[in-house]
DNA sequence: CAGTTGACGGCCC
DNA sequence: GGGGCCGCCAACT
């Protein structure tokens, strides 16, 4: 069922949930998607709770600069490129070329 | 109920 | 190009 979430966490997670593989997308894009752009903070502390790793992958998260937050410490930081790497996503001296690998959001 | 925190974003130096 | 400060909003204690 459609479910609609109601609450700005949850609106947040189903907005990381449409990220597609071998993209990624910013804090602010998430924010932006989820409702309000000002939600940055918001998307990094819904993801910090991250209820469902499997099915939020919190790490195509990153930020505008395209470098992943080092506070994400999932096991190291390198994790989540590692995991990124794996998508298919490419890095340039820890960052990812926002401008190539950015989910391209048909939003509006 | 009020205060503090926090996986950011944007602007300034 | 790099580093630092302020501002925004919701959740947590």
């Amino acid at each position: 069922m459609t479910q609609q979430p109601k609450n700005s966490f949850e609106r947040i997670y189903e907005v990381v949930r449409r990220i597609p593989r071998g993209k990624v997308a910013s804090y602010g894009q998430v924010a932006a998607l989820a409702g309000n752009r000002r939600w940055s903070r918001v998307v990094g502390y819904a993801l910090h709770v991250n209820p469902d790793e499997e099915g939020i992958p919190c790490y195509r998260v990153v930020t505008k600069d395209g470098c992943v937050s080092s506070a994400f410490a999932f096991g190291g930081a390198n994790r989540q490129v590692e995991l990124l790497e794996a998508d298919g996503v490419e890095f340039i001296d820890g960052h990812v070329d926002m401008k190539r690998f950015q989910w391209d959001t048909p939003w509006i």
